[in-house]
DNA sequence: TAGGCTGCGTGAAACGATTCATTGAGTGTG
DNA sequence: CACACTCAATGAATCGTTTCACGCAGCCTA
């Protein structure tokens, strides 16, 4: 093949999409009525609307959706801002919202913000051009005031991942009670130190976990300044569970944590890795504790207990609520909190 | 705070949302002008042009994406469709997608096939009807019928992860290459049995690695036949890899291969951790091999000997050669392939 | 047979931006 | 002083739908 064929392959050149009046012309009916076969098709006859019909196959006819936004209002489509799409928190989440969405026809917008409030803010400001039905947010900036003002000018907003301290909808989950369970479950087996592998307490999902453990310690009776062992982590990746691990195993035997709680699954994994490698037996010598339920948490040489959270639900239940609240029937919860759920694994219970 | 206060928080009823119309009037200036400050500022006098941009902060006027389309013709957005969003690698595979996306200020529809030509069809009507500037799409279908006929429509349209063995545009990495690097890096080392934990042949990828896998065998002048131990896995998963590895190491000693290539890195979790738990050390009882690189296998217990794919790279690629394409100064390759690259780690070298 | 329905279809008026031929004011030149 | 020329700004036409007030048969009922 030459490249003169390749060019000579090339579409149709610049045929004129057509229109629902060049369907009309050929099904020698009106604009209205080809409107109507294509919205309201029990309102036309079947004679007439099968002509049309074959006019729009014959054709090639694709609606236009901008004109039909135009003349609507509103747009088919949602748009959902999350902090990273490649995260794989986000990734379910995302999905969820996606098949709430395109089970009303509905098209998704997707952007990931990195934690920027600038990025988040032209992401919104993008969406709210295109007419969005609504946008559903894993807010990057503690102030909400863009949201408050893109809500203010008619645009629905719904928040996930964090609940709406504010009037805002939301759709969260309890991370209090999410730390509360792994660290009432290592009390229950008996440990007494447990060093908690926590992130920056700016991040608010930190600083809630941290607010369970305490809240699980007390429950118990004991004394949390006693029972755990903060070691926060600068960045919450693998290789900081690592060295928080090494760090950990450099403390003297008599007051070394005999259990971690790690507030995400890498973390986990990287302490774990660390603890095999150096000859320390889990759950027996420190048990381990991680948080997500990964897909390859319960695979790994010791499988390890973790805390689930229903990601791609509260992605579909964030967008049923847009979608309800945008339906002006507006009846139902506008903030829902869902429950973590502790899944038990070698990691810290020698018999599972 | 009450019901009834949360009521009379909702937005400012009914307000019209405001138009160049209503900017011009304010600004005492036609609407040309007011599209002129919008679009092409250079052409508006500084004192007008403040004057202007006032009004438009004053009624916090948001131009309407589908007017302006209607008019322009081409949306500012474009639709990606993967297999699955859900999946770590089409996961990467957006984010390059919408790295590339973003930065020329377009909005990216997303949606998953999950390999059922039926969605993949619902997503490129959905997409057409939105008048998106193009089509990224992870083909479902072996067939492209819909494909060639959206683009003979004149909505350009690039294929991800897979070669383009019709004419159409594509972006793919060279999976014969990604599997022939790694079972010749197990040659070198000096294993002369290598079990394949593969997945269907249906599926291209696993179809090319075989033959990657073959071709390296044959260029080190063996015979596959001999060498490669076809196991086949009726699903890419941890669990099957779990399975996979045990009726290996039920294999007799005599014949039992000494290396595992395993078509992914999740596959090749569950043989690592299998062999593991079964005493065997690795790698120097069985070496393991995975593919992709996903972000935790170099902190596994043993880490992964992996192939790397350039994902985000070819999302990034893909969407540049879609806008490039769609910019009619359409020059460069169409058709774009990566080499992957092998990340040799301690489940294949003890050295490492 | 008049009057009132019902069911189908009609076609013009929006929707809100962009475009472009045109007007008008101001400036420099012969 | 008339003329050409530039730079700003104008405003009507346009994009492709949906909507809605009407018209027109045909049919039933009184």
């Amino acid at each position: 093949m030459t490249a003169d064929s390749v060019t000579t392959a090339a579409p149709t050149p610049a045929r004129h999409r057509p229109s629902v009046m060049d369907v009309a012309r050929l099904a020698r009916v009106s604009v209205g009525t080809v409107s109507n076969v294509l919205n309201r098709p029990e309102r036309v006859s079947p004679r007439t609307r099968s002509r049309v019909e074959s006019a729009i196959a014959e054709l090639e006819f694709v609606p236009s959706e901008s004109a039909r936004q135009l003349r609507a209002g509103r747009a088919r489509s949602v748009g959902a801002i999350v902090l990273d799409v490649g995260n794989p928190f986000f990734t379910a989440l995302t999905r969820g919202v996606e098949d709430r969405i395109g089970a009303d026809g509905l098209a998704l917008l997707v952007s990931s913000s990195d934690d920027d409030p600038e990025r988040e803010n032209r992401a919104l400001q993008l969406y709210e051009q295109h007419g969005v039905r609504g946008v559903l947010v894993t807010p990057a900036s503690a102030e909400r005031a863009d949201l408050h003002a893109l809500r203010a000018r008619g645009t629905t907003v719904v928040l996930m991942d964090v609940d709406g301290e504010d009037e805002l909808p939301s759709v969260s989950v309890d991370d209090v009670l999410g730390a509360s369970l792994p660290v009432a479950h290592l009390l229950e087996l008996g440990h007494r130190r447990i060093a908690l592998f926590n992130g920056p307490l700016t991040i608010h999902q930190c600083a809630d976990r941290l607010a369970g453990a305490r809240l699980a310690v007390v429950n118990a009776g004991l004394d949390p300044d006693e029972v755990l062992v903060e070691m926060p982590l600068p960045s919450l990746n693998a290789e900081h569970g690592t060295l928080a691990a090494e760090r950990l195993l450099a403390l003297p035997e008599s007051t070394r944590p005999t259990a971690i709680f790690c507030v995400n699954d890498l973390v986990a994994l990287g302490a774990l890795s660390t603890l095999v490698r150096a000859g320390v037996p889990v759950p027996d010598g420190v048990a381990v504790v991680g948080y997500d339920d990964v897909p390859w948490a319960a695979m790994l040489v010791v499988p390890l207990t973790t805390v689930r959270q229903p990601t791609h639900e509260i992605g579909w239940t964030a967008a049923d609520l847009l979608l309800r609240l945008d339906g002006e029937d507006a009846v139902g919860p506008t903030r829902v909190r869902f429950a973590p759920e502790l899944v038990v694994r070698r990691s810290s219970d020698p018999g599972a």
